[in-house]
DNA sequence: GGGCCATTGTTGGTGTACAAACAGATTTTG
DNA sequence: CAAAATCTGTTTGTACACCAACAATGGCCC
């Protein structure tokens, strides 16, 4: 089945993209059990920004209102975030980081960084700047 | 809540990943809308590699077993997709594109190109073959 | 003030993604 | 050859991710 179609998926961003997303995931669930990479996230800018809305903060680590509170409700079972209704606007819901839930941020802070790292691991150091610089402007 | 951290979220490589993979899954749907990005990927590599079992070709584009199985199942509902008994070993599931899967293919193999073309767009000739380049290796 | 529109959060539905546990078939190995 | 290990596909459960529709609240504007 010879194709003339020019078409190598091997070859497309989007193919590309989901592979090294893919080995990232894998690297973080090996080095930091307790959280998802998307839970740390939403961690990491909660600790970040303090009391915020729960749709800012879904603005703030891009993700749309459905899959933000999904987030919210694993992170509040888990005791790391706080919720109350915003008393000046009612349809708000403010949050916030627990004691728990600074805490363990600041103790996983490390494992993060390291993560980020062993994921740039095959690129020499200018290379990862460069990719980086690169990555950052198809976002 | 200043945090001495040293941890910024839109700096790591899994926060750029995920907003990458987002703005091309968006390109991706606005300009495709008969195919998700994970169907067209199984189907060109099953218009590439003709008849495979369904782990293969779950392994040709980086799928574990039970995602390639509901992806494959969504394209066997559309009549993209056969499958039949291997009758040498019989716990494989012999996969093909139809002759509609294979049409359907060459007529949006132009449009995937230029998926990849917009997603890229932010980035001049050199350094799209530099993104690529560094994106395999962390793959 | 009252109607109009935007924003906020929720729900339901679809589609990846992966881990774990399973049954059946095949291969390897003692 | 028989037992053990491996491979194949399936199912279940959890977790994103996004769309569309909805109710409640707030802001705007005439």
């Amino acid at each position: 089945m010879a194709d003339e179609t020019g078409y190598i998926l091997d070859a497309q961003v989007g193919f590309l993209l989901r592979r090294a997303t893919q080995r990232h995931l894998g690297i973080f669930g090996q080095n930091m059990a307790e959280l998802t990479p998307t839970q740390f996230a939403t961690l990491a800018k909660l600790c970040e920004l303090g009391a915020v809305s729960q749709n800012a903060l879904g603005r703030a680590t891009a993700m749309d209102a459905a899959t933000i509170k999904g987030v919210v409700d694993r992170l509040r079972d888990k005791g790391l975030v706080a919720s109350r209704r915003d008393t000046d606007d009612k349809r708000r819901l403010l949050l916030e980081a627990s004691p728990q839930g600074q805490a363990l941020f600041r103790s996983l802070c490390k494992t993060a960084l390291r993560i980020t790292d062993e994921t740039l691991e095959p690129l020499a150091p200018e290379e990862r700047d460069t990719f980086l610089a690169l990555l950052e402007r198809l976002g």
